[in-house]
RNA sequence: CGGGGCGUGGCGCAGUCUGGUUAGCGCGCGUGCUUUGGGAGCACGAGGUCCGGGGUUCGAAUCCCCGCGCCCCGACCA
C-alpha cells in the first residue's frame, strides 16, 4: 500500500472532546470516524488492525473446538418474549416492527438464537457438547456512550455459546474458555486481569470479567495481592465485621433538630459515623424496602438487587416513605407494619447504634437489631480499598479496569424458557446447560492503544499492526524511489503487509506520521543510506535503529518479524495486572 | 434520566457578554518556485446554510423562544 494512496488522513492536534489516549491517537490517526454518538465507521487502518484481532480470536475459539457462524442481526421478537427478556432488558435494546407490525429486536447479545437453534439441531446427548461463535455486529443502545470505541452502541464483538449435559462438563469447559481468553489477550500485548463479576441481564450462576488495569477504565475490581482473589466492585465481598461484645444498652431518644444526615447527626451527637445506623430507601413492585448499614459504609446496588431479587432498583421518593408511614430524615422500621427490612451484615455486628426514631427532630440511642427490630441480614455493603480479603483476610486494593471480555455459567435457563432439550442415556429429556462468552473486538483494539502507546502515538504489537513494516523514503531522487519500491517489493514476496511513504513530505513529517501510526517496523530508504548500500531498521518501541545492507533488507524484515511474533507467548504471563493494582498503578498515571 | 459544557471552512479556535462594513486566525488543502533525516520557506489561491426553525430590530454568528446534535460528570449498564 502506497501511503499517497491511503484512505484517512493524519491530524496534528486532538479532535475536541478526546478524552482518552486511545480516542485521540485513533481519531489523529485516521483511523476511526464519527456518525453519531456511540457509532463509528472503521477505516481501512482501524479495519486492518481489528481484523488481526478477529483472526488471533478466530484462532483461539477453534483451537477449543469453536465453530464459526453467522447468526441474524434483526430478530423477531418472539425468541425474546419467549426467554422473558423481552421485558426485563430496558431501553438498552432497540426494538421496531416490520411492515406486517411485528415486534423485532435488533441483536444485542443471542442467547435465544442459539436456544432456538438447539432446540432444532440437537436431539442427543451425542449431540453435545458444543460451542459456535460469531464476530459479528451488536447494537446496544446505551445510556451514555463514551472515550471512543471503548463504549459505543453499535461494536463488533465476538460472542460465543456452549451447551452441555452437566455443570462438571460446562465448569470444565468454562475452564478452557477462560484460558483461551487470557491467550487472546497476550496474544494482543495485554495482560488480563480474571475477576469475579456480575451476571447482570444474562442472569445464571457465575460469571467473569477480563479487565485491563488502567485509570481510564470505568470498572472499578477490588483484587488481593496475597492471595488472588479479585472481584468487580459489583459483587466484591469482604470478611463480615467482628460482633461487638458490648452489652446492649436501654433506648433513650434524643433531640436532633435539623439534622437528616449520618454527618449531621454524628457530628451534633458527638459519635463516629461507624456508630450510627444509615437508612436507604428502594421501591420495588410499588412497595418500600427498608435497607439498613452502618453509618460509614454504602449500599452495594448490585448486591442489594441479588438479595432481593429484583432487576428494577428506584430509590424511593419522599411521598412513598410517608406513604409506609417512614418520617424521612428520621426513619425507623421500629413499629412500622409490614415493611420489608434488609440489614446488612455490619448492621448485626454492631451495638447502640444512633438511629432515626421515626420521629421529626428525634434520634435513638442504643438501637439495636434483633431487639429493637427485625431484618433479612444479608452482604449488602460496597468493599472498598483495605478491607479485609474474603479468603484471607489481607487488605484489598482497588483499581480501575477496562472490561475486555466476559464470560458467563448461564445453566438452564434459557433452555428452559425456549424449550431446548435433549435426550440423555437414560432416554429423561433434559434441558441444554448453556453458557456465553463475549469479547468486543473494538474495545480489545482500543485497550491495546490504551497499553501500547507513547507520546508520539501508537506502539503496535507486532500480532496487531495494521502493516508489518512501513517504508519511509526521504527525498525525491529516482533511485530512492527505486530502491523503496524494490523493497517492497521483496517484502510483499515474503508475505509482509507493507505501507511505503511515497509521499512528497519533508522527512519529519513522514517520520511523525510512522511514529503515530505505530507500525512495528520501520524500514528508511534514503541517500544517507544508499550511499553505504544500506538501509535503515527500527522498531517502533526501540529508540535506536540498525542498518542492513540493501540486498539484506527483505530477507532481515521478514525475519525480524517471525522473532517477534514468535517472542510472543500466550502461556506466559506480559506482567503481573494483581500486583500493578496493589502497586496503585491504575489510580495513577497511566502506563506506557 | 439529573447536572455541566459546546456547536463558526476538513481540524483546532477567536469573534457572542456590549447587535453595525466584504466573519477572522493557526493548521490542513490547491498551484508555482526553493527545500528534504524529525511536523520547511516564499508567493498566489480555493473553501462558510456561523447547528436548524421562528421572533425582536433599520440591521442578528451576536439578543429572545423552540428544537436538534455532540462531549463531559453522575445515574445506569453485557
Amino acid at each position: 500500500m502506497l501511503m499517497s494512496r491511503l484512505f484517512g488522513r493524519t491530524l496534528r492536534e486532538d479532535p475536541t472532546g478526546a478524552t482518552t489516549a486511545s480516542h485521540g491517537l485513533m481519531l489523529r490517526a485516521g483511523m476511526i470516524h464519527q456518525l453519531g454518538a456511540g457509532i463509528y465507521s472503521h477505516l481501512p487502518l482501524a479495519f486492518r488492525a481489528m481484523d488481526r484481532i478477529e483472526s488471533i480470536v478466530a484462532e483461539e475459539m477453534d483451537r477449543v473446538d469453536g465453530q464459526q457462524v453467522a447468526l441474524p442481526v434483526v430478530h423477531p421478537a418472539d425468541v425474546w418474549k419467549q426467554s422473558g427478556r423481552w421485558h426485563s432488558v430496558g431501553p438498552e435494546m432497540a426494538r421496531f416492527t416490520d411492515r406486517e407490525g411485528h415486534d423485532m429486536v435488533l441483536a444485542m447479545t443471542h442467547e435465544e438464537v442459539v436456544a432456538d437453534i438447539a432446540r432444532q439441531h440437537v436431539h442427543s446427548y451425542r449431540d453435545l457438547p458444543f460451542m459456535i461463535y460469531q464476530i459479528h455486529t451488536k447494537f446496544r443502545d446505551e445510556p451514555r456512550s463514551r472515550a471512543g470505541l471503548i463504549r459505543v452502541r453499535e461494536f463488533v464483538m465476538k460472542d460465543a455459546y456452549s451447551c452441555h449435559t452437566s455443570e462438571a462438563d460446562l465448569a470444565e469447559f468454562y475452564e478452557r474458555m477462560k484460558e483461551a481468553y487470557v491467550r487472546i489477550y497476550r496474544r494482543c500485548g495485554l495482560e488480563a486481569l480474571v475477576v469475579r463479576s456480575s451476571t447482570g441481564m444474562m442472569g445464571g450462576s457465575g460469571a467473569h470479567e477480563f479487565m485491563l488495569v488502567t485509570p481510564a477504565g470505568e470498572d472499578t475490581i477490588l483484587v488481593c495481592a496475597s492471595c488472588g482473589e479479585a472481584a468487580n466492585r459489583e459483587v466484591a465481598t469482604c470478611r463480615a465485621p467482628d460482633a461487638d461484645g458490648a452489652k446492649m444498652a436501654d433506648l433513650e431518644e434524643v433531640a436532633t433538630p435539623n439534622q437528616t444526615t449520618i454527618e449531621g447527626v454524628a457530628g451534633f451527637l458527638g459519635v463516629e459515623s461507624r456508630e450510627t445506623l444509615k437508612a436507604v430507601f428502594y421501591t420495588v413492585d410499588d412497595k418500600v424496602v427498608f435497607v439498613a448499614i452502618r453509618g460509614d459504609l454504602e449500599v452495594n446496588e448490585a448486591k442489594l438487587q441479588g438479595v432481593l431479587g429484583t432487576a428494577e432498583l428506584m430509590a424511593s421518593t419522599e411521598a412513598e416513605l410517608r406513604g409506609a408511614g417512614l418520617v424521612p430524615g428520621y426513619a425507623s422500621p421500629m413499629g412500622v407494619e409490614g415493611l420489608q427490612v434488609v440489614a446488612d451484615r455490619s448492621v448485626a455486628a454492631a451495638r447502640n447504634l444512633v438511629g432515626g426514631a421515626n420521629r421529626e427532630g428525634f434520634h435513638l440511642r442504643n438501637v439495636n437489631l434483633g431487639r429493637d427490630f427485625q431484618a433479612e441480614v444479608a452482604d449488602i455493603g460496597l468493599v472498598r480499598t483495605g478491607d479485609a480479603c474474603p479468603d484471607c483476610g489481607e487488605p484489598l486494593h482497588e483499581a480501575r479496569g477496562i472490561e475486555m471480555g466476559n464470560i458467563f455459567q448461564l445453566g438452564t435457563g434459557y433452555a428452559e424458557k425456549l424449550g431446548a432439550t435433549y435426550l440423555d442415556q437414560d432416554g429423561q429429556q433434559q434441558a441444554l446447560i448453556m453458557a456465553s462468552y463475549g469479547i468486543g473486538i473494538g474495545r480489545l483494539f482500543a485497550c491495546v492503544v490504551e497499553r501500547h502507546h507513547d507520546e508520539h502515538g501508537i506502539v503496535f504489537p507486532m500480532s496487531v499492526s495494521p502493516y508489518d513494516v512501513q517504508i519511509v523514503q526521504l527525498g525525491d531522487k529516482e533511485e530512492i524511489e527505486t530502491a523503496a519500491a524494490d523493497l517492497q517489493a521483496g517484502l510483499v514476496a515474503q508475505g509482509l503487509a507493507v505501507l511505503r511513504d511515497d509521499r512528497k513530505e519533508s522527512a519529519g513529517v513522514k517520520f511523525n506520521d510512522a511514529d503515530l501510526l505505530g507500525t512495528t517496523m520501520r524500514a528508511t530508504v534514503s541517500n544517507r543510506g544508499l550511499k553505504n548500500g544500506e538501509i535503515e531498521i527500527k522498531l517502533r518501541g526501540d529508540r535506536e535503529a540498525t542498518t542492513v545492507p540493501v540486498a539484506a533488507a527483505a530477507e532481515r524484515i521478514a525475519a525480524l518479524r517471525t522473532e517477534l511474533l514468535a517472542a510472543i507467548d500466550p502461556e506466559r504471563p506480559l506482567w503481573d495486572a494483581a500486583g500493578e493494582v496493589a502497586a496503585g498503578a491504575a489510580d495513577g498515571e497511566a502506563e506506557g
